[in-house]
DNA sequence: CGCGGAATAT
DNA sequence: ATATTCCGCG
């Protein structure tokens, strides 16, 4: 219907935001006027595309940054991007000024010197776009000793859950139907340039936190990661991530949630399939100590 | 190329 | 809001 325009060869989306193998949530899609339609956004494409292997050619991740790309082929990835959008004069010109509007909101940024390469912000990337992390008592905000997740560790795991095969935590995801619609993270103000900020895992008040009213039932999350599988329990349970919703899925509630409002099957799930393969060694589950150890104090 | 202002579109 | 379009500047 919504894709008369759209030729063969493309990745694209049948409804929304499912897009073989990886979904991205509800909420991560920019909030259109008509509420039934959102539209997918360029980041999202972006991942998108990084995501299958048909498209090394075209654009791919830098090896040795995480969360760094290289557009190999502007024209082509302008072309694609301009049919899923249904804007055959899309060029690269328009497509990366598009991308410098991200610098801003802090979910990409240009690597200078580098021609055509850009880095996701992977920390910002989940703060900003998952309602979860955002701490709507403004007035306040240092009561709860804010803190940012650890950088360089997060990008790791962030890079690593871009490249983890999505097909299989489809599988996974089917098996675990998924919730409602979004419960629309109310947002008042300018949304993108907003502080973001995220319970600190070792705080004790987390775990109430994550189930009040600031993580309503209906936001999807899991542990994202292998190195959280390794943090014994609480700590699997304070980093979530981007969640999936098979298009064909009714949405409802399933009976495993429980009043938790959420599943937590992924632990083991992860520690199983990040299983370093040989000749691969980045993905290895880090210990406690490490991780604590690179906790910076300092929001930006 | 890459940047960012400005106007416009959805 | 998030692009799209156009464009002058370095």
């Amino acid at each position: 219907m919504h894709r008369s325009c759209l030729a063969e060869g493309v990745p694209t989306v049948v409804g929304n935001s499912w897009i073989s193998g990886l979904a991205f949530p509800d909420w991560a899609y920019k909030a259109e006027s008509s509420p039934g339609s959102r539209q997918i956004q360029l980041w999202h494409f972006i991942l998108e595309l990084l995501q299958k292997e048909e498209f090394r050619h075209v654009i791919a991740w830098q090896q040795g940054e995480y969360g760094e790309f290289v557009i190999k082929d502007p024209d082509e990835v302008a072309r694609l991007w301009g049919r899923r959008k249904c804007k055959p004069q899309m060029n690269y010109d328009k497509l990366s000024r598009a991308l410098r509007y991200y610098y801003n909101k802090k979910i990409l940024h240009k690597t200078k010197g580098k021609r055509f390469t850009y880095k996701f912000n992977l920390s910002k990337l989940i703060i900003v776009n998952c309602p979860l992390w955002e701490v709507r008592a403004m007035p306040a905000p240092n009561l709860f000793r804010p803190t940012l997740v650890p950088m360089g560790m997060q990008s790791k795991l962030l890079h690593s859950m871009l490249l983890t095969p999505w097909a299989m935590v489809e599988q996974l995801a089917g098996q675990w139907a998924l919730r409602g619609p979004p419960a629309a993270s109310e947002d008042k103000k300018g949304s993108s340039s907003r502080i973001y900020q995220q319970q600190f895992p070792g705080s004790p008040t987390t775990d109430t936190l994550l189930s009040g009213p600031t993580c309503p039932p209906a936001t999807w999350r899991f542990p994202g990661l292998p190195l959280l599988a390794g943090l014994g329990q609480g700590a699997g349970e304070r980093l979530r991530f981007l969640f999936l919703r098979p298009e064909g899925l009714e949405v409802k509630p399933h009976p495993l949630m429980g009043e938790k409002g959420y599943l937590d099957p992924w632990e083991g799930f992860f520690a199983e399939m990040q299983r370093p393969k040989p000749g691969e060694e980045s993905l290895r589950s880090p210990n406690l100590e490490n991780f604590e150890a690179e906790w910076p104090l300092d929001p930006p």
